[in-house]
DNA sequence: CGTGACCATATATTTTATATATGGGTTATG
DNA sequence: CATAACCCATATATAAAATATATGGTCACG
């Protein structure tokens, strides 16, 4: 009982005729016989009614007939899905992004892109931090991430880089130099700066720290945030300033002016996080499309 | 892409292992490495990735596996609808009644048992004359018929005698004879009899024509009935009288009585008809739940 | 009464799956 | 650190099964 003998079955009945079913299905008419009747003994039933004139369906095989089509067709299903798959026109992706990452215009371009593209792809995202993602990744939870380099195990993730987004300087309102749209570093030099714990970003975390050192200032140290963007709130509150990617400037939480910086000023580097293995089309088609999107430049960059 | 190849895609699955599903399926495992790979370059995709312990599916493999499932599923029904078939307790059995068998209690008493024993059968029934039965069993328009022997063509059509009917004489109210419960032939030699085409029941036809001339009489030919039951309503308008199978007496059209008939009466056979060749189990069942009905007697005889 | 259409059977051939033997890589264990 | 255990992959050999070829039988049709 299997696949062919459904095919057999089905093309006897359709034909009408053992002959011409064999000459349809690409074989000679003795095998094809023989199958048949080996399935009628392994069933108990015989199918067709022999006559001198072709075969008709028994009452057993009229009934048989439409779920043998039925698992053909499944079969066919099974097959085609499987391609769509091969191809990236189907499944699913599971999409990891570092903290504050979405708010860039191009990310829900991407997606909104992708989904264009390949209609019958279910996305699922997730937002987390740069190590986090890196796990997520070799633990295969999930399959591509859009990140803050550097990564904790370069030898297993690929990184692509993507974006040197330039950073602001986010000031509690009402601070003196509010009215200035460009800052200097060092004029911050006793301001307590807001930052995210180094394990959730080192790359940007080092980067901020580095621009600091540059300057030849060493600011004070404030409160710790939960996160990158989490650093708005509490500058909100005047507990100090923060340096954030240029994205979170669209937060329009008020209470918080944005700044641009002078040099020497850290950028935040952006970049694709995927498995150096085992990588899916759907990856590479999504990785692709993500890099000629930012190759282009954002398509909607925020003009300060 | 087989059945085999389905059931190695879910075992391996489910036990995570290409070693044990080997086990499971009772193979060894290096042709379990070889198919599943095979399978998996034919359909483009890689459904597992190898582990050092075991493999585990890939998102494709999990997208795939319902389906695998879902086909298995499929043809195992297939083949326990077929082995109930082949057991006679699925399908479709066209049974054929030749005219007024149907008012024998013993029909719907076969019926309704059937249904009982075989629930998933589906019936048809269809009433006709002999001959015309015949020719459906030959044309594989019905499966079986309760018919009046004898058959046109008892080379190709097994009879199996069930049962001679007795019959009754029909008068219309009013005659002469109405108070007499019980009639000989000759009382009625000068009334016209209402009787049915010959083709429709040759059989019935001739052994009532046979009793006339065993009493030494010959009855006037009145009116044609359309079919054995239609003499009933002639009688009733007067026309003549006419002899019809015991079951009729159940038809209370009012304007005609019905009396039993001294020796030499005529009587109505009764018999299962079949196909010689190709019988199914359907067919078999119902026949011998019919036998054993009619050899009990008819459950619920009409007591006159 | 011969001819053609069609299915069944028998034997031969080829394809295909499976078993056996073996190697390599990773993880647990003394 | 070395050894053993586990598990998958590969290569070759064997066995099984489907298919092709050849042929015969039956029934309809001209």
């Amino acid at each position: 009982m299997d696949i062919r003998h459904f095919r057999y079955f089905v093309a006897i009945a359709e034909t009408g005729s053992i002959t011409r079913a064999a000459e349809r299905l690409g074989m000679e008419q003795p095998p094809l016989s023989q199958q048949i009747r080996r399935l009628e003994e392994d069933l108990g039933v015989s199918l067709f009614r022999r006559q001198t004139r072709g075969v008709v369906l028994t009452e057993e095989g009229r009934n048989l007939l439409p779920r043998a089509r039925l698992i053909l067709d499944l079969r066919r299903q099974f097959i085609e899905t499987a391609h769509g798959l091969a191809r990236g026109e189907q499944g699913h992706l599971r999409i990891g992004l570092a903290g504050a990452i979405p708010l860039l215009p191009a990310i829900p371009f991407a997606i909104r892109q992708f989904r264009t593209i390949a209609p019958s792809v279910t996305l699922s995202l997730e937002e987390s931090n740069t190590p986090a993602l890196c796990e997520a990744l070799l633990a295969h939870k999930i399959d591509i991430a859009v990140l803050r380099p550097p990564v904790p195990d370069p030898e297993r993730v690929q990184v692509i880089p993507l974006l040197d987004e330039p950073t602001l300087i986010a000031l509690p309102k009402g601070h003196p130099l509010t009215d200035q749209p460009r800052l200097h570093l060092h004029q911050l030099k006793d301001e307590p700066l807001i930052i995210f714990p180094r394990e959730l970003g080192p790359g940007f975390y080092d980067a901020i720290l580095a621009a600091y050192q540059n300057a030849g200032i060493t600011p004070p140290l404030g409160q710790q945030a939960p996160q990158v963007a989490g650093t708005i709130p509490l500058v909100a509150a005047g507990l100090g300033i923060s340096i954030v990617p240029q994205s979170l400037h669209q937060l329009h939480t008020g209470g918080v002016t944005f700044h641009q910086i002078h040099h020497p000023a850290p950028s935040a580097s952006l970049a694709i996080g995927l498995r150096k293995e085992n990588s899916t089309p759907l990856v590479t088609h999504f990785s692709q499309m993500l890099q000629q999107i930012f190759l282009k430049g954002d398509p909607s960059p925020p003009e300060q």
